[in-house]
DNA sequence: AATGAATGAGAGTTCATTCAT
DNA sequence: TATGAATGAACTCTCATTCAT
């Protein structure tokens, strides 16, 4: 396992080729794959010489790494910048999962990248997955201990809302609406706003804390409505 | 429109041939992925030389869309045969829902093959979806008009239905318990029951028909909305 | 150099399916050439399984040859068959050189086939010229001792001839008039009249006995050296 | 109309690269003819790796298709160059005679290259052809022009003087004196004088301008027609 | 006599990576 | 810092030939 070395720019030159190949990279990345995403297309792109590359990147895996992790960190970011300014708990949810779809159309990468990396990088692929799912779990347990939702288990009520982003993001924002043909690359058409509220409905639905009443002038012992 | 230029085997041993690529096939994808999984890996495994291989598959790409309809075509029928027994709409959807996790931890490659054909094939990658959509959709609707579930739109649904088992299929049948490290290629592990009980109840909440006594003041007591 | 063994069929049925064989070889070898007629191809054009090829025939060189001999004999078949009515050199010469255009047109393969054969067979390249080659040494010695012709050395002239035959054959015949596309697979057009007549012309004062008056004081009249 | 790729060289080094891969290409090609001229035969005799050749050419043809076109420029150098200092057109046709068996002695290569692009690149063989036809044609009508030669139509006879060239030069520059085995790689032996004398007679006698006194009753003696 | 499945060497080509400049 | 020529292993695919049936 040989140690992946960062190499860091020294110069502001350096660190402007840097960017613009992690640049490139992503918008390869996106629309190749990992596999057809050759190091010649991205330089190009970049506009450097293909040696310059490995000026700044061990390997091609590693660009792909960084790649990832640079994504994850703006997605979450995104995210919770999305529903900062929500005052209840489900107006954070909608904003979040808005800024969720939104990042995905603007960056495709995101999605196609992480898709591939089950056999690129596992790794990677565990780490994205799971830095999400941590956000959603502290919110939910958060939620929980305010009574805002019943008594769920966030850890995996985490997995299946990322499993529901994510799908829902491929088929609507990547699929386009027609299922037949893939929207075009510059394409930022977002889920549609009667899919989102199915969607959206169906999570409050699932997460919704019993109502207080069901329990009054007619308890049904041991009721456990999960 | 290419046609495919082989023809089929016309002899026993010519069928068996083509049989054991297809599974070798099988388990090198799901092993390497579609990009390392080479010809020469498949023929290996399968016993052949590699010019047999061309006997039976125009190409790489051939196989492996071959195999997703294979794939898609059994997790269906697993599906479909193990909520064949279930009496209730809820005990359909969970005998559904465990028929496709015993399949991934099968199969594997299902999984590992459908994340990939993302750019290996988008065609074969939507059919496989769309199908499995379909069947779910179907059930909705019946339910729906049986008044089972509430007022949902089923497509939307069921493209949730379909994230919420691929996700938790990723993270507790191909991951297993510790996301730190994958099971071993023969692990035949499958979701621990008590998230498969919460993503069941979690799914269960987000269907149930609107209580009828919601909005009446009196309470029809012992209405079960599920 | 292992010894070719010819491969005779011993009944009907065989004979017939050694000819279909060697028919489709001259149209598989005419249409791509040598190194990309397959024998699958010519197998399947005959209307055979591949193994039967090797029934008949040692080797894919082994056919090759086999047909630059036959063609060969049917060449200089027409040839020697196009001029036996002729009366006179002049006559006979023209009415060869139109019986090679004329099976020029219907037989690409012959042309075809032979040009590539350099590398194929030199030897049977080398048959295939020195056999015609005879023929026309042949005429110009009959010739020659006839007073027919000046005094030319057979030999060369004769490969001159050749030559010519082939350069005029390709340009027209197997270019056809445009020298931009080629004509399709079937077009049988021959050399158009005035081409013929100027080659037929420059062959004639080339070859045309010195008049034997010229140097001598005695004009002997009557004498035409053509 | 497929564009080629490959950028120019930049530096020395890349420049002389692809000057040795062109020269050993042309030896390849001479010896074993283009279906058996590998790559890995080529680049081994450059000395270069295989995928060195790749970025320079893109492909087998197209370093087929580029050579024909060098040795062509170079064989209508050579004739014109060799006929360059000629003061008769008699004088002229022998030493362009000359220097292309000569060139054909020097580099086997056009030759079998040549006689193989038939099915290799057809477009390239034409191009090779009328070319060359077409310095034959100039000559010929300035010729006409200036009364040196008969009524000839220029196009049939540039055809003509071109298979003439060739088939002599076939047999006797690259068969050798003995038709049986061919000269080495390394011969330089050209045409016997008493056989390029022979032709050259021949082509005589047919281009001659008709004798003005043919039909006058006063021969002017000494007038040799041939 | 005929089949057609199987072989395996070898083809052309790509590409991540190295290195001299 | 940047270049771009060079590498060579690995890839997909073809095809003349063999052989059991």
């Amino acid at each position: 396992m040989t140690e992946s070395v960062r190499k860091p720019p020294t110069t502001k030159r350096g660190t402007a080729t840097r960017k613009a190949i992690i640049d490139a990279a992503e918008h390869v990345f996106a629309e190749h794959g990992y596999a057809d995403a050759s190091i010649v297309r991205i330089t190009e792109r970049a506009g450097v010489a293909q040696g310059t590359f490995y000026l700044y990147f061990d390997s091609k895996l590693t660009v792909f790494e960084e790649l990832v992790e640079d994504l994850n960190r703006r997605v979450r970011h995104a995210m919770t910048e999305g529903s900062s300014g929500a005052t209840t708990r489900l107006e954070g949810e909608r904003a979040g999962f808005r800024a969720f779809f939104a990042f995905t159309a603007e960056h495709p990468a995101l999605y196609r990248v992480v898709r591939e990396a089950e056999f690129v990088s596992p790794r990677a692929l565990k780490l994205h997955y799971t830095r999400i799912v941590e956000g959603y779990v502290a919110n939910l347990e958060r939620a929980r201990a305010a009574g805002d939702v019943g008594d769920i288990d966030p850890e995996v009520v985490a997995w299946v809302l990322m499993g529901i982003g994510e799908m829902v993001g491929m088929r609507w924002v990547l699929w386009g609406d027609e299922p037949g043909h893939a929207p075009g690359p510059g394409s930022t058409a977002t889920v549609p706003d009667h899919v989102f509220e199915q969607v959206m409905a169906f999570i409050e639905r699932a997460l919704a804390a019993p109502r207080p009443d069901t329990s009054s002038d007619h308890p049904s012992p041991g009721a456990d409505q999960r």
